[in-house]
DNA sequence: AATGAATGAGCCTTCATTCAT
DNA sequence: TATGAATGAAGGCTCATTCAT
């Protein structure tokens, strides 16, 4: 199973953990070795070819293992949907602490977003398409932790809407969600491409038109937060 | 939208004529039956959890004739899907005919989408969220209709900027992609929202902001088609 | 699959159509065959371990036809219990609409009681022993057919005791019980037993005892309807 | 049936105890309780249903814990049985040494009996309905401890019978199944009423239909042996 | 063209039992 | 002795698809 190789990177604490002992594999480490092979078969077969018996096959468990982690198959999606979000909602807000400007802002959340996304493609198919299987998920998630998402982006228009640098004739709520349509056509567009371009180098394009629109006049400039 | 019209209306002739005279129940008239009734178990129960036989019982078929005008399951996904965009595509390209501004021919692309959405829920379910379960599907349909769709968007974008009133740095293509994800947003905001407000009402919004941007500067008022 | 030979003689009106159209095996022909498939494994395994694969391969049909005709595997046994007990109900009010003496009733009663079971060891099997696996199952059952069964019993006991025949001291309902319980005894004994013995004979001594105690003193011979 | 008490008042004494110093927990205790607990659960929910790691737990040990002091499942069952059915003979045994009269001892018999199946209910749920659920256990019980039980009751009548107080005419083999029989069918009818009513009084009631018979005539009335 | 009874491969989940600690 | 995490075989049930009529 290699395919988690990816995104270890980004759990470097446990993945080191893990290699210091590998001898008494710890419940967490399981649990995790279960999730990343539900995101692996996830993406290759799909959810609902995906059987159970393979993901604990590549978890290197037995498949009654499984349910000893998960409550069932659709818990294994939610799991990984949850995680995700948690993850990108706090690395979202950290990131935020230290920038002010309002398009910097958005400037940093684009590329966050479709950096994460193009950091880890077998995650970004669950979560761009299997996740979004039925009405039941979808409805589950949009009202959960996508709102606390969208919260973060709508707060931040809001905030440059006072300061002047947006305008006013718009909802931010609903600024926000069109600012979250761009982003996650792109992410889609990404993940069904064969070509595997840098999918974070996108994110100016987007802020760009989102904050300037296609209409041509004089254009003020994304103020990038120095990297 | 409207085959539902149709089927609705000649059901009970149908059935009444079959009844009698046997002789031609005219094919595409079952096609048609088995089709809405596919959406229908399609919106309401998830496409793996509407079963084939269900879908022939409430069309009025046995469940064998349905295989008579569909490959199989997939197949009666595939062909909502496929004439769905016909029929969008068919209706952009009419609507767009008499109109030449740039500005109003987004317009008048992003009020007929919604609008499409917007006038039959079951069907928008489907195509929002039911389609969109598997890499499979999204591959194929995001390379063919979707693919032509997409170039009605380019082409009136392409057309803007040949014109000077849409700036020349942004790609066509990809700026037709975030015009396009900002209305498949709303559209699946508006399928899985409780509330039936009015979908169509919204379009002015994103073409306001895809086209003036969310900077707090002067705006380009959005020339509407005298409608 | 031979099981059914036994019992196939008291249905040859059905046997004998089969035989003579074995063609086209009519619906009516299968729910059968599986209902004597089922009594063969649950007697032989035991209801836990018979499969549902196995029955409907000894019914000659595929596992999936056995849901077309029980909505699951409790269904078969309680479609067997019901069955059973309908046919033995029928059968003992139908006998006893000749006989008018009450000791000769009782007699009536317990030699149709034991030669059933005594006719198809497998359905004895499974209805002395598997029906009763649970708590479940009991009440379910104790609470239908089979009271109706004890009805029948009471009534003839409480007419022996109109008559004078019967003592008054002892309830009727009560005393049906009891004279059920001796029956059953002898049933599952004969079931447990690996000899074969004629069950059916033993029913007079069950109405001897059951109507004369086993107190030392004058008998009361008991009337046996004229066989 | 003594061990729900003692277990009972030993639990919490016991767990303290196991705290503190893990010395001597008696392995008997242990043993009790997790039999204390099948029956319990056996009772319940079933023995099927019934799973072997709640029975620990209910138990207060690991589940590995029962297979110290069981083969496996099955042998839980039949430890119930064995352990009520050494019981009840010895307590059978016992009560008669102080009974001649062969009614009398008929009468002691029926009143143990049915008291102890009244005496604890989840103990009569699974010997009277549990235990039965195939003829793999019926076969070994019959021939085991409850032949044994049997005996008993043969040798009261036969005595009976040698004392001239029973007829002759029934061999005491086939009149203690009779008489075991009606007790067990007034067991099992106690068990499943949802009123709990007094099983122990309608003892007299069996003896005396079994001593004297349906008929109508002079009854020799049971000799109850001074309770 | 239409039927619908029949098929049977396929899969999630349970749970008695084991065994390293 | 005791633990309890892990095992993995097993099986009831579903449902897309076929085909004899």
């Amino acid at each position: 199973m290699t395919p988690a190789t990816d995104s270890r990177s980004t759990r470097p604490a446990l993945t080191a953990r893990r290699r210091r002992a590998p001898a008494r594999p710890r419940a967490s480490d399981k649990r995790e070795r279960i999730l990343r092979a539900a995101i692996h078969l996830f993406a290759r077969r799909g959810f609902f070819h995906a059987q159970v018996a393979d993901i604990a096959q590549a978890a290197g468990v037995a498949s009654g293992t499984v349910y000893l982690y998960f409550r069932n198959k659709d818990d294994l999606l939610v799991s990984i949907f949850d995680r995700t979000m948690a993850e990108a909602i706090e690395e979202g807000r950290k990131a935020l602490e230290s920038v002010t400007d309002p398009i910097a802002r958005l400037d940093e959340i684009a590329r966050l977003h479709l950096a994460r996304v193009g950091r880890d493609r077998d995650l970004a198919v669950v979560c761009q398409i299997e996740l979004r299987q039925s009405v039941k998920f979808m409805e589950r998630f949009s009202s959960t932790r996508l709102r606390e998402y969208l919260g973060i982006i709508r707060d931040a228009i809001a905030a440059g809407q006072q300061r002047g640098v947006f305008r006013d004739g718009l909802k931010p709520t609903i600024a926000a969600k069109l600012f979250f349509g761009m982003l996650d056509e792109m992410a889609t567009n990404w993940v069904l491409s064969s070509r595997r371009y840098a999918l974070e180098a996108e994110s100016a394009l987007v802020v760009d038109l989102f904050v300037n629109g296609l209409a041509s006049r004089p254009v003020v400039p994304v103020a990038r937060s120095g990297r």
